[in-house]
DNA sequence: TCGATAATAT
DNA sequence: TATATTATCG
């Protein structure tokens, strides 16, 4: 039940998501489908429709007790949704990608229940993935511009496959370009204890 | 103390 | 196997 509730939170994202059209020109002209595809970019989805943000916080961990053991408390797996893998992707696009430090992002981030860690870990994983990108751009085409492009800012992922894989975009016709929303960035971090999926698909890496 | 990287666990 | 978590180093 918790496994077809969270799936079906990540549903929700790609049911409104916008044409891909709509979305900026230039990370398709960095990213083909062809590369898309060879990271595996690729979602779950689920034939049901569920509100953008995700129900509550699970509030795990609490830090609110100075003396006595507090650290035996279990952290779950943090799932990175791509809700929050977008208030990530918008808290390197403000912050840049040099200022770009987990504290920062972690303060930009405002997720409730999240910790520095979670978004160093994350964050290495996306240099990884932005090292073989930019690999890969640099073997394909030999540009060098792409390389400093890739270097200063964010790529977002807005890859588009027709075989099904498909990248992630903004939720209401938003994309990752630097928008900051409201203050609607009240967001907690949902975790969930076991995989249950036997060969999750990652989500872009 | 913080950030980056490597290693480990799930 | 891929990912997040933990440990170690600068």
């Amino acid at each position: 039940m918790r496994e077809e509730d969270h799936m079906n939170r990540i549903s929700s994202w790609e049911d409104q998501l916008p044409s891909p059209e709509e979305l900026t020109p230039l990370t398709q002209t960095l990213i083909t489908p062809d590369l898309a595809k060879a990271f595996d970019i690729n979602i779950n989805r689920n034939p049901s429709s569920n509100p953008p943000l995700p129900p509550p916080s699970s509030e795990f961990i609490d830090s609110g007790r100075p003396d006595e053991q507090a650290p035996p408390v279990k952290r779950p797996r943090l799932m990175w949704t791509p809700e929050l893998h977008k208030l990530f992707l918008d808290a390197l696009t403000h912050l840049g990608m040099e200022n770009a430090v987990p504290k920062k992002i972690l303060q930009h981030m405002r997720v409730d229940g999240l910790t520095r860690q979670n978004v160093s870990s994350h964050l290495q994983k996306y240099r990884l993935f932005l090292k073989r990108l930019r690999g890969l751009l640099s073997s394909e085409c030999g540009n060098a511009s792409l390389d400093h492009l890739s270097a200063s800012m964010p790529v977002p992922h807005h890859f588009l496959d027709q075989d099904g894989g498909l990248s992630f975009q903004g939720e209401g016709g938003e994309n990752y370009l630097p928008s900051m929303p409201p203050g609607n960035r009240q967001m907690a971090a949902v975790a969930v204890e076991t995989p249950a999926h036997p060969a999750a698909a990652p989500a872009w890496g």
